[in-house]
DNA sequence: GATATTATTGAATACTGATTCAGTTATCAT
DNA sequence: ATGATAACTGAATCAGTATTCAATAATATC
């Protein structure tokens, strides 16, 4: 018998990061990633199926880490809680700059082509979030009728957008990753506010 | 001698909007465009210098109407204006969705390969919607030092990202565009102003 | 040390699809 | 009508690269 070296998993998907990052998903070659990990280029084929695997597995274990992450807050106000999840997101890619450039460029590859084992810490991060909004607009509306959730949804949205622009300013520019935060954040807090008034009667 | 038959310039940009949307820039075949314009796979390179070029064209004329379009906006309150460039841009693109679905996958390739002739429509669009953003801030801090350009910047491309993520949602909802694009306008100038505000000392 | 078993490798394979170009067709000028 | 020229075509070419697999290396067990 032979054991496995090391955890050549790890170091695949790390490597993987990089040449990700340089040449996006499309262009990125697998010997290129195998070569970067110090491995055989067939040995990628030991720990993944293929090349998409190798992404699928990269997203799937930061969405996971991330709604592990984001169940733990305990803030009680709702406002408080989205802004906590938003910087909790934003600080988790603002500190990994390489995945951050993945994420931008190849994460609807993601939502395409992986199963729903490998998104469930994405739908678990959309879930938490989604029910900060709705507490958010039931707060606002406590007397009326609830307002429609595919408004809340498209808010949500919105603001998700924003965060992930300010994630691509942050990479371009040379600003500091704490303004950027916080500017996000701010635009973020005032947008919530403004799209629950707009649900009111 | 021989005339050119019609203008299939534009029937295979017709075409290729289409094929583009349904598959995407990488997977879209040339072979595909072709068929669906009616025209040999040769003659595509009589027109174009080859499928990068094909969207190359694409977004150039979009952005060039656009532009325009934009210019001739009178309205003075900047406020107000930035506020119609948003509409714009997000009604050309609610009325052609094919484009739409394009715009929101392939555009960053156009700002890739695309020589800045080709670009001139777009980054006019991108300097009148920061001339706006300047005039807010400025309005709003007439007689302090100006706030650093950067952080118009920043504001503009978060906002940005909101236009951006509400069109993904007017494709993939149900939803009709007039109310996602005042759901996206709601917020977009909330936040706005509360950048705006920030800047303030 | 010998054997069995599993891990690793990277050159060869197989496939895909953009681009080319030799041949064909249409239009014009005379 | 006929020659000249330009437009058009699509099968063949060619380049690039994900994946496979026969060969090799490392470890474990006896």
């Amino acid at each position: 018998m032979r054991k496995k070296e090391g955890d050549k998993s790890n170091e695949i998907l790390n490597a993987a990061t990089q040449v990700f990052a340089r040449d996006g998903f499309d262009k990125a070659q697998v010997a290129a990633i195998s070569t970067a990990a110090g491995v055989g280029t067939g040995s990628i084929y030991l720990y993944f199926t293929g090349k998409a695997d190798i992404l699928r597995a990269l997203f799937s274990r930061f969405w996971d880490h991330l709604a592990k992450e984001m169940a733990n807050l305990e803030t009680s106000d709702p406002l408080l809680r989205l802004n906590d999840q938003l910087g909790l997101f934003f600080d988790r890619l603002a500190v990994n700059r390489d995945f951050a450039r993945t994420y931008l460029r190849d994460h609807h590859r993601f939502l395409e082509f992986a199963d729903l084992e490998s998104k469930q810490g994405y739908l678990s991060c959309v879930e938490q979030g989604r029910n900060a909004f709705l507490e958010i607009a039931a707060s606002h509306n406590a007397h009326e009728t609830p307002p429609g959730n595919e408004s809340t949804d498209l808010s949500q949205s919105i603001l998700f957008g924003g965060v992930r622009a300010s994630l691509e300013h942050l990479l371009t520019s040379e600003l500091p990753a704490a303004r950027v935060r916080s500017r996000m954040l701010t635009m973020a807090m005032a947008g919530i506010l403004a799209a629950t008034r707009e649900n009111e009667p």
